[in-house]
DNA sequence: ACCTGAACACCGTTCAAGT
DNA sequence: ACCTGAACACCGTTCAAGT
């Protein structure tokens, strides 16, 4: 039948053997390294299969299809970015504004450059998968949690906090998106990280800062 | 041989009849047709050649592969973008910061909001697209437009405007990237826009508004 | 329970042949 | 000068057959 079907999520199968959870780590592996040294057009069934040591039939038993891999995939690493950030901004309860902004963004640029050539490689892969409805999802999480965390400020009340705190998401993940995008040049953390800073706080402050 | 190619732009034969105009004219359109409606993944030599009513042969003779009939595309809509960017930023010489920004941030959201479903059909195009200089060079304009803005402003003196002007640029298209990247919902313009005009000139004045 | 690999439809690209 | 479409290598996906 034609391409035109659904994007099926995770695995298929839930490995009940050590055998097949050992196959899937390769599975995982193998996409991993295709995906960094050769970018997502060349994330094949079949190069994936041969990295991962494994036949294609194997990587079928597994994942519905290639998007489903790939889903995985990007899950797997959004995942750990959000949980990050939903960990960071739980911690920062009651910190001045400033402290919030400084801690939250510094966190998520560490977590997106934790494993900078998987998080570029995966950049692609994301937009590839129309829909999409699972990082929209996982990105949910984030912002509900930097929403709760600016509802706590001591020294300023934020008007319309859900608003707000999608935009500041977006924010971040837009800006370290393109910036970190750029493939040539090696990424000066450090400016980044003071730009972003800035970009929120500034934000926050124009909104109109009800000091309390 | 194998896919690992170099991806050439545009087409490789300058139309010298005009019948040739209406061919390269009609490869876009049905690109775009197929991009919109099926999306990214599903933009093939195959089927462009269809709805273009060609064979597959006629659009190799004016793109080097698929690669390059990609970028043309992407490159057609971010001249526009950029063009727009680089004449609003020309216009806004000397005006006030707030001034400044305001004009700035709508008319790039409004450039690409012009024809939304392409925008959001091209951003997936982007990222397939490994190295993409082309897009360095392009927003370079923009960042360049933008800094050479900033240094009239008369209320405000910006330090380091180079870089300044490259976080700018990489907010307002990251912010909108993630915000228009969403398909489910219609997307608040209106919000969109004061969202992104307050992040954008809070992230100024944050720098330390040194008030001239 | 898990794995293999041949089989088939489809896609990218080329090129000899046409007008 | 421009266009066609069969040909070939490769990719996604399935499934009968193996352990």
């Amino acid at each position: 039948m034609s391409l035109q079907n659904e994007v099926p999520a995770k695995p298929r199968k839930i490995p009940v053997q050590s055998r097949s959870e050992a196959t899937v780590e390769a599975i995982f592996e193998g996409a991993i390294q295709v995906l960094v040294e050769s970018g997502p057009r060349y994330l094949t069934t079949t190069r994936v299969a041969e990295r991962a040591g494994v036949s294609v039939g194997t990587l079928y038993q597994y994942f519905a299809n290639i998007d489903g891999l790939m889903v995985a995939i990007l899950e797997r690493h959004l995942r750990k970015v959000i949980d990050r950030v939903v960990a960071i901004c739980a911690k920062q309860h009651g910190q001045p504004l400033s402290a919030m902004t400084q801690a939250l963004t510094d966190e998520f640029i560490d977590a997106k450059t934790e494993r900078l050539d998987v998080t570029r490689a995966l950049y692609a892969v994301a937009y590839d998968l129309k829909g999409l409805e699972l990082i929209e999802q996982l990105s949910e999480r984030s912002v509900d949690a930097i929403r709760d965390m600016l509802t706590t400020a001591p020294d300023v009340a934020v008007d319309a906090p859900d608003q707000v705190a999608a935009v500041i998401h977006a924010a971040m993940a837009g800006v370290v998106q393109i910036v970190l995008g750029k493939a040539g040049k090696p990424t000066d953390l450090h400016a980044l990280r003071y730009h972003i800073r800035h970009l929120v706080l500034g934000y926050l402050t124009s909104l109109g800062p009800s000091a309390r």
